[in-house]
DNA sequence: ATGTAGACTGCAGTCGACT
DNA sequence: TAGTCGACTGCAGTCTACA
């Protein structure tokens, strides 16, 4: 828990880029080598993930770290 | 330790941004609330900051969580 | 396919002290 | 002023299981 503003908007963009490449959360899990449910959570806002989590996200989705904070 | 090339790269972008507003490592740290030591491992690359940390820093150095990934 | 809960290990972040 | 060390608490990240 313990969510914040930040942390829910990071997890509507995981969520976008996500769905936007077609992946359940299961198979973007496995193709992070994440935990699904720890996937879950960050998409709900509920994780605080680490900047060396965050280059992995981010290279799983294609993007850079800095697109993964457009908008923000 | 566990320096990545990722938490390297970052370390240094900090420091150039906390020099260009003439602030101490000690100084910036009051201003961020964060810890001096933690400060100085996050500049060295042996610190892996979270999210929320993230902006706190962001915050501090009046920059956006975007463009503190500029050019990494 | 996703959310959530509970239990676990390692590390994020704090603090005091010394160089 | 900045680096490092040791010790501490809370949470990041894993895993099993159920709705």
């Amino acid at each position: 828990m313990n969510k914040t503003d930040l942390t829910i908007k990071f997890g509507n963009r995981m969520r976008e880029l996500r769905k936007a490449k077609g992946l359940s959360q299961e198979d973007f899990a496995d193709s992070c080598e994440f935990d699904r449910t720890y996937i879950s959570g960050i998409e709900r806002g509920t994780r605080n993930p680490t900047l060396k989590a965050l280059e992995i996200l981010a290279n799983a989705l294609d993007v850079s770290i800095e697109s993964l904070f457009k908008g923000l």
